[in-house]
DNA sequence: GCGAAACTTTTACCGAGTCAAACTTTGAGC
DNA sequence: GCTCAAAGTTTGACTCGGTAAAAGTTTCGC
């Protein structure tokens, strides 16, 4: 059995066909102002199938968080030895930057999925709700790895606080209509100086 | 007019009774058990009533947050020449443990309202969209004061990790059935080592 | 091809939250 | 005190997200 029967490949499509289905009336029109009843019946498929693939609204939209939280715990269990989890992070932000990922916050491509993404209260949330899984998941890493609890934890959030924080900011700038091309420039002096302040501290700031 | 009238005392009266009726049964019976109209006809009120005064149900129970950010920035506001905002809540934090408050995270009084919270994900995601304000609310005292916006951000965002963290942590361990007062005990380490972290950074852990 | 398992649809339902219109209470001025 | 306007409350109807159960429909193993 597995991905080769005509079973799964008919769910995957599926899956994809309501994703993207719903994600272009969102861009098009906002979150809230499109319902989920809206989506299936465009997509061609009933209501209750919507809510089959995607347990609530807000994973129509992000639905890329898996493969986010899968990639961003193997960049630290993965990273070479001798390299801290914050540099490993540090890199893997550099590089995605470098490679124009969507996910560095900095591509030319669409401020249409940012302004859905920031103008629904409910999606924001369930954003950094995504944030959050992120940390704890990093906090597992660190703890089956050290054995410190607490420590962990708190680095964990620390980190994922710098990734947050990075990309909030680049997609501050491009919602207010900033030039993509110079917020990537830009984008890498960012990235150093959040993870400088988490590898170094805050120090006394602010005196 | 202003807060003598008839009229102000009688809405105060009515906002307090509808929260403290529905932070009672939240107690007794969970959050999500308990709908919006049972709160209404146990308060003696329509339904409307209670979402004149609460907009959302999570704020039925939530409802110290405006209070505790006005706090929070108070302190980094008001905090002596010399003195960092880290140190500031730091010391805000070990105030706040020894006088046994609430939101120190390590209280006797109610292990009722940690369940309470901790078994809703509807409260538990309102309760990080409070800390979210709270970390913007700190950016925008540190960018008024230092005029560097991405630097403030960072800073607010990792000062706030340190306070949600150590109030988790307790949180967590009263929920696991820890005795109280050996939670209370080993806090003032926790909160240490947290706003150490902050600090001084993360530096090379985990190796 | 047959039967079981998986997927979808239908239908009915619940609860949060909104809206508008009617109704009641309070406060101010005379 | 009485009256009028404003503030607050209630009612009832409605929308939408989300769940549950049962009845189809399609695919798969044999």
């Amino acid at each position: 059995m597995a991905d080769h029967g005509l079973r799964e490949r008919k769910k995957q499509a599926t899956r994809l066909l309501i994703s993207n289905v719903a994600t272009g009336l969102f861009i098009e029109r906002g979150f809230e102002e499109v319902t989920v009843a809206e989506i299936a019946e465009a997509a061609g498929v009933s209501k209750m199938t919507v809510f089959n693939y995607f347990p609530r609204k807000e994973d129509l939209f992000l639905d890329r968080h898996a493969d986010r939280l899968e990639e961003l715990t193997t960049v630290i269990r993965t990273r070479p030895a001798g390299v801290s989890a914050c540099e490993a992070l540090r890199r893997h932000q550099h590089g995605l930057l470098s490679s124009g990922h969507p996910l560095s916050g900095a591509i030319a491509g669409g401020p249409g999925f940012w302004w859905v993404l920031t103008s629904s209260p409910a999606l924001t949330a369930r954003w950094y709700e995504q944030e959050r899984e992120i940390a704890a998941a990093f906090a597992e890493v660190l703890t089956e790895e050290t054995g410190e609890a607490f420590r962990s934890r708190m680095v964990a959030g620390l980190l994922t606080t710098a990734i947050t924080t990075i990309f909030a900011h680049a997609m501050g700038r491009i919602v207010a209509g900033d030039e993509a091309e110079v917020v990537r420039r830009e984008q890498a002096a960012v990235i150093d100086e959040a993870f400088d302040l988490v590898e170094r501290g805050v120090g006394d700031f602010p005196g």
